[in-house]
DNA sequence: ATCTATGCCTGGTGGC
DNA sequence: TGCCACCAGGCATAGA
């Protein structure tokens, strides 16, 4: 699933083809995942240009002339160029013809992901972008205020560091790995870490993430960036996917576990929960 | 206010 | 081989 070194990814690879380009024509044969109405996203959209594109979280922020166009991939999305419309796949749901002739198609074979087309500069008053917290990767991120909502929260560590409204951009990949890195229990109670613990769980996260975008994200499932370029991260997992191996620290089997119903890899022995 | 459960979706897998 | 139940999970929403 797209995590933020994955949008990352995407986002660098698809400004390359898509800087200067107008959209001409929209072709939506499932425009559920546009979340205005079909008309009036075409209406609105078509004649606009693609000036730039920036991310936040896990969203991906299209810059058009009059407005922004909100792109989330969810699980399963991605974007890629093709040249023509000859054997479309039956998973392409919205395709933007191009000033020169080619085409960006979206990809998403479980249909979760979202489109949401807003004028620009108000994009951040929408619900979703508006709560998202710190990005994962921000080295200016103010760890006082991300410790006072750990220490608020009796739910697991795991299920903290997933939720975007405290720092966004993890996913599971990385939320795991950070987990390991850091010595830490998935389900240890967010509240019961101490200010060093956080600090260096977000630290750990800084680091993971950025060695991530420069390998061009993790590749594994369904995930690959547009274009059919395969990320390389998943060579540097040390636990997510890897039940059953020997942890690379102290050869104890990485085991699997559910944690607020998401599949979890750890080790049992580095990630220890702390005594009551 | 916090937290948990459910729905959205489809392809892949394992059991029979 | 075919059928079916089940799993994967980010986020919005409803409910506790």
């Amino acid at each position: 699933m797209p995590e933020l070194p994955e949008v990352e990814t995407v986002k660098e690879t698809l400004k390359n083809f898509l800087i200067g380009q107008k959209i001409r024509k929209v072709i939506a044969p499932y425009p559920n995942i546009i979340k205005d109405d079909l008309d009036s996203f075409k209406d609105k959209i078509i004649g606009q240009q693609f000036n730039d594109i920036l991310r936040y979280g896990k969203y991906l922020l299209f810059q058009l002339d009059d407005y922004v166009l909100v792109s989330h991939l969810r699980m399963e999305g991605k974007y890629f160029i093709r040249n023509s419309l000859k054997e479309l796949s039956k998973h392409e749901h919205v395709i933007f013809e191009l000033d020169n002739g080619k085409f960006l198609s979206y990809h998403d074979v479980r249909k979760f992901g979202t489109m949401e087309l807003v004028f620009k500069g108000t994009e951040f008053q929408l619900e979703s972008l508006s709560k998202l917290g710190f990005e994962a990767n921000d080295e200016n991120a103010d760890v006082n205020i991300i410790y006072e909502k750990f220490r608020k929260a009796n739910r697991p560590v795991k299920t903290v560091l997933l939720d975007q409204t405290v720092i966004t951009g993890l996913g599971n990949i990385y939320v795991d790995e950070t987990l390991f890195l850091t010595k830490i229990h998935p389900q240890e109670i967010a509240s019961h870490l101490s200010f060093d613990e956080v600090s260096n769980l977000i630290k750990n996260a800084r680091t993971i993430l950025n060695k991530a975008i420069a390998l061009g994200g993790t590749t594994i499932r369904t995930y690959q960036s547009s274009l059919g370029v395969d990320g390389r991260f998943q060579n540097e997992l040390n636990v997510h996917t890897l039940v059953g191996k020997p942890c690379p620290v102290c050869s104890t089997e990485i085991i699997k576990i559910k944690v607020g119903g998401r599949g979890t890899y750890l080790c049992p022995n580095c990630q220890k929960r702390k005594e009551l």
